[in-house]
DNA sequence: TAGCTGACGCAAA
DNA sequence: ATTTGCGCCAGCT
């Protein structure tokens, strides 16, 4: 019998950020929706926010609008334009 | 338990 | 096309 966890929006969030492909991005809105929870864009942004962990590349994690928007910089310096444009990501 | 914060999203001006 | 304001949701103190 399974354990009676049931998994929060940040774990639900995180498994959905790991399974972005490198090279490709996913808006806000669409993790949101993807872990569970449609218009939840924000909070997804406040998880990620305080988010330290590096198995979530969590800088693939895009603006609906198309903007990259921010980063917490955890990498090193690099930019979360830096790292997608050196996935292949262009924009 | 309640309130504040914030890597967002969309509509209107 | 760009900027401003409001709404939304989960996490943190």
């Amino acid at each position: 019998m399974k354990t009676i966890r049931v998994a929060s929006f940040r774990e639900s969030v995180e498994k959905v950020v790991r399974s972005i492909p490198r090279g490709s991005v996913m808006t806000y809105g669409e993790v949101a929706y993807k872990a569970g929870r449609p218009g939840a864009a924000r909070a997804v942004g406040t998880i990620m926010s305080k988010n330290d962990d590096m198995t979530v590349p969590c800088h693939r994690v895009i603006r609906a609008d198309g903007k990259i928007g921010a980063y917490n910089g955890l990498r090193g310096g690099k930019t979360k334009a830096e790292l997608l444009r050196s996935e292949g990501y262009r924009g």
